[in-house]
DNA sequence: GTCTACCCAAGCGGACGGAA
DNA sequence: TTCCGTCCGCTTGGGTAGAC
């Protein structure tokens, strides 16, 4: 399992690993791995980058996230001081080249598609939950089963993608260790002022090299990630925190002006912040 | 306190060239 | 061939003013 900007060791003869982790955090570096990864989250919430977008992740979630896909966890600490999350590793070739190509398992096929972005599982939840259960006092044999059983409830379930764009070329060690720098500065430092200058300096390029770089990676700019990690902390707060005003929330998450915050929210939750507060 | 319209500076990206 | 720097014109983000 190749894992940037850091490698998990995987015994080469294992082509099925199911791995808990139980910490107070999870692993807050970008990375991508070639494996397929089906997660259940018993415990934990925060922000969760795949691809080109920012999504919540909290308890009880069952996400599924494709080969070679950049991802980051970032657990909210204070919401949940405790994270927890199941998690199937394997990828299409680990029982056989052809394996997933039989004629009785064309279901999966979907399966691996909608992978490639990302989803999360909206539907047959408790089931799926139920097989992750199962699988810790479990042979290796029996958990392949589970994991089929997994595939085969997923593919049934209702889904959201985790992303819009996923860059198809797989980061060099340099190149995930740059986009970690830079998801970590904004993630860290989001409700700061961030120009330019200071991103591309982070990223050790020239501000125009760098906005090309970013966009050829996620097909978005760098302000428009940032924008989107600021109007979804600024979610969080509207719903979290209703004794904050609007204004305030527009400042806690790094909008120094509350008409620029308005129309941002707008565009990207479809209503006004004070709409959204009453919805939620 | 919230939202919209307008305007300007900052940011973006195409074209081109150099380096590896 | 790919990546990155520079130039330069167009686009967009963010601030101000004002209405509700």
């Amino acid at each position: 399992m190749k894992v940037l900007p850091f490698k998990i060791p995987k015994p080469r003869n294992e082509a099925l690993v199911y791995q808990v982790d139980r910490e107070e955090a999870f692993y807050d570096q970008l990375h991508q791995h070639g494996e397929i990864q089906i997660s259940y989250i018993p415990q934990g919430e925060g922000t969760l980058i795949v691809g080109d977008s920012i999504n919540e992740y909290k308890a009880h979630d069952i996400l599924v996230i494709g080969g070679f896909v950049p991802h980051v966890f970032k657990s909210d600490t204070v919401a949940s001081p405790r994270s927890e999350m199941h998690t199937l590793f394997f990828d299409l070739h680990s029982f056989g080249k052809d394996f997933f190509e039989i004629a009785d398992l064309s279901l999966t096929k979907e399966f691996f598609k909608k992978s490639e972005l990302g989803m999360r599982v909206l539907s047959n939840t408790q089931q799926i939950i139920g097989e992750f259960h199962k699988l810790a006092s479990q042979n290796k044999v029996e958990q392949i089963a589970t994991l089929l059983t997994i595939i085969s409830l997923v593919t049934k379930s209702k889904t959201a993608s985790l992303s819009s764009f996923v860059y198809k070329k797989s980061f060099s060690d340099d190149e995930g260790k740059r986009m970690n720098n830079v998801y970590k500065y904004a993630m860290e430092q989001y409700s700061e002022p961030i120009s330019l200058e200071e991103i591309s300096t982070v990223a050790n390029m020239s501000r125009n090299a760098f906005c090309r770089y970013f966009k050829k990676r996620t097909n978005k700019t760098f302000f428009q990630f940032l924008i989107e990690i600021r109007i979804e902390n600024a979610c969080k707060l509207i719903v979290n925190k209703p004794e904050l005003s609007i204004s305030l929330v527009s400042e806690e998450c790094g909008f120094n002006n509350i008409a620029n915050f308005n129309r941002k929210f707008k565009e990207l939750k479809g209503c006004s912040p004070t709409q959204y507060r009453t919805r939620f």
